[in-house]
DNA sequence: ATAAACCTTTACGCAACGTAAAGGTCAAGG
DNA sequence: CCTTGACCTTTACGTTGCGTAAAGGTTTAT
């Protein structure tokens, strides 16, 4: 049950140079070094090998699969099964590309003309894909999972109008943050603008609305340094100017 | 029918950096350079860009992507057809990668324990394919896709000692290779073993024999300057001597 | 005429290793 | 016992496919 770096490279399907790369930035340390100075490895590495790799398997990249894996409340079982989910969304990204391919060969033998949009369906999942990577990770584990897969699914279901509208409204909340921030005053018409249009904007990736989950999304905002990030970047202060905005619109 | 790279990015799902990457290395050139030196595409330009990104969902490199779709020989319609068998690979090696996440599950929750090397089942997967990768591009070129599908399809198949005896026979083929060189002669007894040798480790990946098929093998390991290398490696003239030995070994 | 939203080129940065160089260790066979 | 070959080690530079400023020109809308 002991194992030397190529050994578990050969069981694994990884190189060696990727063990000793993995031991290098601390993702994943053999059980011990003997006294020539070999990685060995036991039965706990390889079980943390197989989940690095069902996490890679995802796009994951090593430093969040680290954080991941080093937070005290990673439930193995939990991610396992998350991982399942996630790996039924990879499958089904894979089989409308597919679709894509059978409808393009039809098109080209058929002679029948294709949409242009059409002829990139599937890959725009990747979009949402890449999305989830940058901003879910620490959404999901500060706020629950539900939210963003709700999100997600929304998302997937909607038109490129749709689509293009909903960027543009987010915009036109960055752009009345703005002026709204200019008058400093929280329950300024400008202000209460920009509380309705960011509800609008909120609509287009919720399922449900409620004035508790806006408001506490509002505090999210403040509270998460990300987002805190994103909204400064406008107008320094802009976050909390957007919370009071928001809250003083919803009474509260 | 005429779109700008933010427009063209919009519809595909790709960056704007990407696609002036992708001019930039030749791979996908605008149609047009406007009067203020904009890029601009047209149809042509999209029908490309579907293809290349076809090509990168299937982790083919840019440069190789870029050759294939260059060669002269380049049949768009067939090329399709061959991404939906890959992409019903990889959809399959998805499968099973699932099916390792349901047995883990299973396995935890469970109490029962799991053999170290069926927790990577799925994963080895990728080993071929990276295979393919690297050595498939060129066998196809020039040899065409059946020898090397159908030794696809039996690697898949093998089990781990198989695997590990193949590999053990194709570096005793490179032992030999040396020792038999150094006889000068490829009609000597260690010639024929050589060749003998290098028999029984095809046949680990072959699905039928010939002795047409071997020579044939064998002419096209001092043609094809990838293989010529990889022989030359060991001793340089190598890859003419190990010919000469099959030859010889086939009494032609 | 001024701003917003595009566009351009140049250039540095990054992840996740591959690959070579230079050398130590260990089991097996002569 | 000693050599050989297959392991192991560390160090370090190279690669792919872009992301991300920076610094500036163009077009469109108001």
């Amino acid at each position: 049950m002991e194992y030397t770096v190529k050994i578990l490279a050969r069981m694994s399907g990884v190189s060696g140079r990727t063990l000793r790369y993995y031991d290098q930035i601390g993702l994943l340390k053999p059980a011990r070094i003997n006294s020539s100075g070999y990685r060995i490895y036991g039965q706990k590495e390889v079980d943390q090998l197989q989940q690095i790799l069902f996490y890679r398997e995802l796009e994951v990249s090593l430093e969040d699969i680290f954080e991941i894996m080093n937070q005290p409340s990673f439930d193995r079982s939990e991610a396992l099964k998350s991982h399942y989910e996630k790996l039924k969304e990879k499958r089904s990204r894979l089989d409308k590309i597919m679709a894509t391919v059978e409808k393009t060969i039809a098109s080209i033998e058929g002679g029948k003309p294709m949409q242009d949009s059409e002829k990139f369906e599937g890959f725009k999942e990747k979009l949402i894909e890449d999305n989830e990577k940058k901003y879910g990770k620490e959404i999901r584990e500060k706020y629950g999972d539900a939210t963003i897969d709700a999100s997600n699914a929304k998302l997937r279901g909607m038109s490129q109008e749709d689509y293009d509208h909903m960027t543009k409204l987010g915009e036109e909340v960055f752009e009345l943050l703005e002026k709204a921030y200019a008058t400093g005053d929280p329950t300024s018409p400008e202000a209460v603008e920009l509380a309705e249009k960011h509800k609008e904007w909120l609509m287009y990736s919720w399922t449900s609305y409620s004035k508790e989950a806006h408001a506490g999304l509002a505090e999210m905002y403040v509270a998460d340094e990300r987002f805190a990030a994103y909204y400064d970047k406008v107008v320094d202060g802009g976050t909390k100017f957007i919370r009071d905005a928001i809250l003083n619109y919803l009474g509260m």
